[in-house]
DNA sequence: CACCAACTGTCGCCAATACGACATTGTATA
DNA sequence: TATACAATGTCGTATTGGCGACAGTTGGTG
């Protein structure tokens, strides 16, 4: 059912590869593909959640819409993400809403074949633990953002997480391609495309990054790093 | 070692209430008291873990100091709370400050003693979860608040949010008492004392509850509870 | 009861930013 | 290549909220 790059790319994933052959082979087992159009919704807010997900292919966006009718984006998850796990473990509605930011590959281990895996291998708990406290950690660090930095220095923070998530680093370059618009950059700190754009024009000023029709060619990383007071 | 109501209260906590007694026991026998007077810093951001806390007695204040200065109030965490979790289980450094807000009496369980109860009884992974899980949906939630509210809304939520951890209901009246000033209600929404000051009189014109000198009154919660859309 | 520290009330100014409006530019596609 | 649509660039205006300043108030303590 699995394509072998598939399988490649799933045993590399974080939870997956510090776990023993045999329980790897075991999930391996019971993971289906589903398949995702662009735009398409996999789940909204408080639906119950049947499963837990990887991306194989595309991207996925997180995200939430306010009774204001605004969207906010909490991350867009690039392939080898591994999302959804709250819902297995409380039992409780999906906290985000989750769509197809392009057509898009998962894979799905429903909720029952979860459980009864991590039943029967108890000692996975112990990397489910480690992915919710990396999740913990990079909610509060975003907590941390919004509170402390300006909006430029939250969108250059931003800018370098999306870098490491599925920016291109180009053969012979050290420059970094980015693919967002710049509304897509307001949704994601909470903030206006006016903004963003004037923000984008400073940095270009600057010669942290060029900006391009949907699409930002990061410049100077250090620059950046700099700027948003990076601490690696 | 532990007086008797003492041993009631964590028994009656959240991931303790649902274990077997035999358990119970088990992480009773290692339980340690920690006494911190008003003030003491418990541990830093970044300091190693050490062990998993309760708060037996008093109030703990989880902050985070950022560079410019400002000190941010994650939550102030009443009588029964148990906190420390993330670095027990990542082994990363505290994600945040916790200081003792009045004089405080802990529990305090070794993290040599967590690491070896937990691989006794692999069966409290689970509560763990969960705790790992509610502790998510929270933060989101605030998130989601600081997002999407006015910093009045933020406001009335927090008052509804602190009148349910430490309010005092008292006899007689269907009103609650929050000590707090309106310095730290702004520190909790990030916010300037004199924002909160104007806001908390606004609110006291439609009669939802009163200021005193370090106290207010909540008069009418369902009130507050329209005014930022809580959804119980 | 006098004093001090902490807290509250209020003003005015200023910076940041949202938002509507509209022109311009880039890209895909028929 | 004509056209539609998406994205960008740039105004001006209105609003929000931070912050300094300072006076007034409250409550604990010697």
């Amino acid at each position: 059912m699995l394509s072998i790059p598939q399988q490649t790319l799933l045993r590399s994933t974080v939870w997956f590869n510090a776990m023993t052959v045999e329980v790897q082979d075991a999930f391996m087992g019971v993971i289906k593909l589903q398949r995702l159009s662009k735009g398409s919704q996999l789940y909204g807010k408080g639906f119950v959640g049947t499963g837990f997900h990887c991306v194989l292919e595309g991207r996925v966006k997180v995200s939430n819409i306010h009774s204001s009718g605004k969207q906010m984006v909490l991350a867009y998850l690039d392939v080898g993400s591994w999302f959804g796990e709250i819902s297995m473990f409380d039992g409780l509605g999906r906290s985000h809403d989750t769509h197809a930011d392009s057509d898009a590959v998962l894979a799905f281990i429903s909720r029952a074949d979860f459980h009864r895996l991590l039943n029967q291998y108890p000692e996975t708990y112990h990397y489910f633990t480690q992915l919710l406290c990396q999740r913990l950690r990079t909610t509060f660090n975003f907590i941390d953002s919004t509170a402390s930095l300006s909006l430029k220095q939250q969108l250059a923070k931003r800018l370098i997480l999306l870098s490491s998530n599925f920016g291109q680093r180009l053969a012979g370059h050290n420059t970094i391609e980015i693919t967002a618009s710049q509304e897509t950059l307001a949704m994601m700190i909470n903030s206006s495309r006016q903004t963003i754009n004037r923000l984008l024009k400073e940095m270009e000023q600057q010669g942290c990054l060029r900006t391009h029709y949907g699409r930002i060619t990061l410049l100077d990383i250090a620059q950046l790093k700099q700027l948003c007071e990076w601490d690696d």
